[in-house]
DNA sequence: CTAATAGTGTCTTTTAGACAATATTAA
DNA sequence: TTAATATTGTCTAAAAGACACTATTAG
């Protein structure tokens, strides 16, 4: 079938113009790469620690949050919203390696746990142009982040994050069980103004035979204190992921220090959760994950915990 | 902190440089939207289907194999390679319009299962230019498939897939367990010539505490039968979500007609997975998400077997 | 009868959930 | 001693795995 011509005494498949590839890629580079109009592509990345709340009853353990950190926007569109930090695909970089750009710009990390989560592409999501995002998450351990974020002009802020689900419909139709949650994001910023922002995502999901594209909906009603973009949905769909991968994977302790006790873990894994869990249970479960350490944490009016850290060994077996 | 205008009696927050919204949008967009070079965005469709084998002995059961969709290149790069079907994200679009468009064009059927997979970045993925591509999976019954695929002048085929690990290598370091597989990509096509694909890949995973961007490499030594583009990557990837949604979703309803036996059902579990499951178990799992119906199918030399179709109710409770 | 598949019963192991009991420290 | 947390043990329930047995059809 195909054709052929000879360069260089090398027999080189040609196309129906008769061109070698290399032809081809020159004509193409001139004459057919910049026809269509094409949409602006960026990275978006939230970016997640968890750290001590404050305490007032100094004999008891500081209790968890899990922050996320914002940028103020300086510029239309949504000025001064707060946004999740992120920027524009640069043509020579992997579009990983421009998300991990934009981590090290914001905190100043690198080498941290990061995966990507999801692309989104709705016509109308940003009103300057056609954008489309591919959004990251990426975790760190905040005893690496005495650096405060942001070096830059932008000002950027550690918000606690809760997510709860405020309501939810459930429906039974031929095709299976569709389900709506109305999720509250609750965002609380660690000082200054502007410190509250409340954000309500709908979700739609189907869990029966045929499931067509899950779809997430910003509802919040009022518009003052909500996330820019469709963030505040690209960040409920971060956090669901965490959730999910609290469960069976070693990823909570990318958020941890390198030594840690139990009950620590355990409140990392309840704020996440948003539920509390049985110690002795929650123990089991995590004893094969970690090894015991000589260092214990003392000086804390009760018996002082051993301290543990990674099994790196972990996961051998069964993957 | 933010400044304002009145227009038209109504504040406008205005920009640093006294733009209102309205007058930013209009300005970016004849000042700044063209001013930096930008990818180009795709998706990709990977379009799983399940058929019954050819067989000998007509006393036993057909079995059943997993298909995909490629189509063959008529143009560089990779002319003469099969690929899976895609094309341009178009501007007034949402990006799983453009996919659902794809499957459409490519198949005929609409409303069936679709799942986004991943975003492809890698600079030089494409030798054309820099292009960014989105992949997607749907999945089709094949009772629903006598449309025959590709209707437009290019070349369309269903090969059957089977995805084969041919070598685990783990190593534990402090960061923990990496684990690389080699795995074999065996592609067959039902008629005519070049009908034997082979690739490999080799997919590198860190199951340990510190993960960063997990990768995937084509390795296929030979490249005169191996996909076009990272293409054996996407099918990879496909391929194991396929596999592991088929262990707590409801995902495999979607490659079943409306009526089936349970050992249908089976059959193709086992072909996704590559391996044999226990009747009983299989049954004691499956009952909860199937409905049995007056049917039966008889004249099969034994037993006949009921008919089930999927429970719509499934997953009411637990989600 | 036999080949072939359909369908059931039950024992074992593993994992998850609930909760009680004991241990150890600093104030 | 006491408040507070650390750590262990054990019972129960639910889910997963293994395997043996019975049932029903066409030829």
């Amino acid at each position: 079938m195909g054709q052929y011509k000879v360069v260089n005494g090398k027999k080189e498949p040609i196309n129906e113009q008769g061109m070698t590839e290399q032809e081809f890629i020159e004509w193409y580079k001139k004459e057919e790469k910049d026809k269509y109009e094409k949409p602006s592509v960026t990275t978006d990345m939230l970016i997640f620690t968890v750290s001590d709340k404050q305490q007032r009853n100094n004999r008891k353990l500081a209790e968890k949050e899990l922050k996320v950190l914002l940028i103020k926007r300086k510029d239309h569109p949504f000025i001064g919203k707060w946004a999740i930090p992120g920027g524009f695909a640069s043509m020579n970089e992997d579009l990983h390696v421009t998300a991990e750009r934009e981590l090290k710009e914001e905190t100043n990390v690198d080498n941290v746990y990061m995966e990507q989560l999801y692309t989104w592409g709705d016509v109308d999501r940003d009103p300057r142009m056609r954008v489309i995002s591919t959004s990251y998450m990426a975790l760190v351990d905040s005893s690496n982040l005495n650096i405060q974020a942001g070096d830059d002009a932008v000002e950027a802020k550690w918000f606690s994050v809760q997510r709860n689900v405020i309501g939810t419909e459930k429906t039974v139709s031929e095709q299976g069980v569709t389900i709506v949650k109305n999720v509250e994001l609750q965002l609380v910023g660690d000082d200054g103004e502007d410190n509250m922002l409340y954000n309500i995502v709908e979700e739609t999901k189907m869990v029966g035979a045929i499931v067509k594209t899950e779809t997430q909906e910003v509802l919040s009603a009022n518009n003052t204190d909500n996330l820019a973009f469709d963030h505040a949905k690209i960040l409920n769909y971060g956090l669901e992921r965490l959730q999910n991968k609290l469960e069976y994977t070693a990823i909570a302790f990318n958020l941890m220090p390198k030594h840690f006790s139990i009950t620590e873990l355990q409140m990392v894994y309840e704020t996440i959760l948003g539920r509390e869990l049985l110690k002795a249970n929650f123990r089991r479960k995590i004893m094969p994950m970690v090894i015991e350490t000589e260092k214990v944490k003392e000086h804390s009016a009760h018996r002082p915990s051993k301290l543990y850290r990674f099994n790196p060994e972990w996961g051998f077996e069964s993957f």
